[in-house]
DNA sequence: CTGTTAGCGCCTTCAG
DNA sequence: CTGAAGGCGCTAACAG
């Protein structure tokens, strides 16, 4: 009786349906429904046909947790952000947001972890026993020894756009490099040598790997980069916003500035704004990640489009593709880059 | 043997580890066991350490697919996102994340689904037999029909924002009326009196609301919001440029503008800037939300707070604990809202 | 205060 | 091509 009001409670009515109830129905045995639910051969067409049917008419739903207790299947996927700024930025959100609809598309579940925050539960997570495995947002891809762990404790993980040992595990990522490489190449055709590098992270190896591309395209066009025009950054405004004070105050300032992404060059701009300096008139500023803010601000950003969702989706669908039995061995995804352009860089060449 | 491979690859070692190895290693019955597990009364406290010990020694670990099959518990969060622009905002960006922590808190899983996208997978997440509950985003939480749909399923639901049949289900919000009411008070006492307003998505009962406090605060100041000066946007920044072009070329322009939210309200910012209008000195603008990008723009804005991570947290730990037996009756909860001065206003009451 | 036993819904042997 | 029986790990009756 009291069994039966939960039941009634949280189901649409009565009691919940099972293979049972679809088998007696159908008049085959449990197995052959079990076979249409997981499309395996042994089953006749017309068989199939009709308990696909009857499953729809009866309203059947199939239970999760008992198949995956069956199965004895871990259903969770981790994804470790790293919390540099305790502020989630838009790279994190669209990271999550990925995670997200890749997971939930192949029946797994997502959590995230702020990893280095207060409330951060990373040993809880990787201790859990549903773990699938976990995705490593680009500021942690290069912790070798957090890679150790997992590979220690036997845990499958996919890391976003790694610079060190990138043939230890799977890995997704763009050509960080060549990315910059061509933004770069875009000022200098424009005619900038005086050119400014608000580098990200120093602990991000792919923000040195970005200015690599930056060096190589200035070489390739015979200038040299000021190494007095090489700032850091911790990816966020503020840090951006210091980065830009230094180099806009110099008695000769640079003509254009490469930021490490586009919250950085929105605080370049930001401080242009508010030292009367017209971009892109009297400096050219590009960003990186084609974030929301890109499009936001005035004058719109020349950035590269760095496809930050589609990367951690990927990320999700190799994992759960290499915890399922493994069919194709790929282990390094590369996505397109594209570099966008907006307003604010200016040909000053003629 | 081959199931002994599999377990291997998923686990750290050997078989997994359950309560029957805990209990047998403590010598305790597995409900001992069990009710240690679950905080239950019925075990001595030294037993009760013990058994602690010894789980934490073994490195066991609930297996959390036997224990919701046995609970016949749903574990399922839904989280309905409106689509307005296909694009990410922010705002939806942070409710998920809000709703990600309150369901891992306690054990539950979150999905997300973008109503009324392509991909939306709307039927199949309502139909979905593990669901317990769904958080309905505030540009859809007025939408009744919807509503009607989970009151008839039996689908537990909180809304967030809700603005029609408050009573009618759980909720959480801030004082929008209220806040807007505050914010214009501020523009008002700093002596502006031409008010151009931006409300936000037609379809959005709040932003109506949001309007009503507007004119509360204009009526006891004794001004009248000029009709004109009222136009309307999708939330987004390229309707908000929309506005702002409007709002600013007119012969007699307001000296100040209320936006309906931050992006809009940087919007305003890039519409002034490009037309050499100088923020705050020649024009006054805020915006709501307090979104990353009021603090990532020049001049930054002056905005009201509203903190939409934790209330997509509470959406999500009211759900769960209605699902859970009822201890307390509450249906609404009002969070904080504050308003943030910055750099948007100018003071041309003098 | 503690133990025994019977399933939750599903999937996989193994026999037909 | 199909059916019957057993058990995945856990918890709730019901005894003791």
């Amino acid at each position: 009786m009291e069994r039966r009001r939960i039941t009634e409670v949280q189901g649409t009515s009565g009691r919940r349906l099972t293979i049972v109830d679809v088998a007696r129905e159908a008049g085959v045995s449990v197995k052959t429904v079990s076979r249409v639910l997981n499309d395996q051969k042994g089953v006749g067409d017309k068989t199939r046909e009709r308990v696909r049917d009857i499953m729809e008419a009866m309203g059947y739903k199939i239970n999760k947790a008992a198949r995956d207790l069956r199965l004895n299947r871990p259903t969770l996927i981790a994804l470790l952000l790293d919390n540099p700024s305790r502020h989630m930025s838009s790279f994190n959100a669209d990271l999550q947001i990925g995670a997200m609809r890749g997971c939930n598309k192949l029946g797994y579940y997502l959590i995230v972890d702020d990893y280095g925050s207060p409330e951060s539960a990373y040993e809880e997570i990787v201790d859990n026993s549903d773990l699938a495995g976990v995705i490593v947002s680009p500021g942690l891809s290069d912790n070798l020894g957090m890679i150790a762990a997992f590979e220690e404790r036997n845990i499958p993980y996919v890391r976003i756009a790694p610079q060190s040992e990138i043939e230890r595990s799977f890995c997704v990522s763009i050509d960080d490099r060549g990315a910059s490489r061509d933004l770069t190449k875009h000022l200098l055709d424009a005619g900038h040598r005086k050119i400014g590098v608000i580098k990200g992270h120093p602990d991000h190896l792919v923000s040195e790997i970005r200015y690599i591309g930056v060096v190589e395209a200035a070489i390739s066009a015979g200038v040299t980069i000021d190494p007095a025009y090489v700032l850091p950054s911790l990816y966020d405004f503020k840090s951006g916003l210091k980065a830009a004070e230094k180099l806009l105050s110099m008695k000769e300032r640079p003509t254009a500035i490469i930021a490490s992404n586009d919250e950085v060059a929105a605080a370049v701009i930001a401080v242009a704004a508010k030292k009367g300096i017209k971009v892109p008139e009297e400096l050219s500023v590009v960003g990186f990640d084609n974030a929301p803010i890109s499009n936001s601000i005035y004058p719109a950003l020349t950035t590269v489009n760095q496809p930050v969702a589609e990367m951690s989706k990927v990320a999700a669908e190799l994992l759960i593709r290499d915890v399922l039995p493994s069919e194709t061995q790929v282990k390094r995804v590369m996505l397109n880059y594209r570099v966008v352009f907006r307003d604010s860089v200016a040909d000053i060449s003629k």
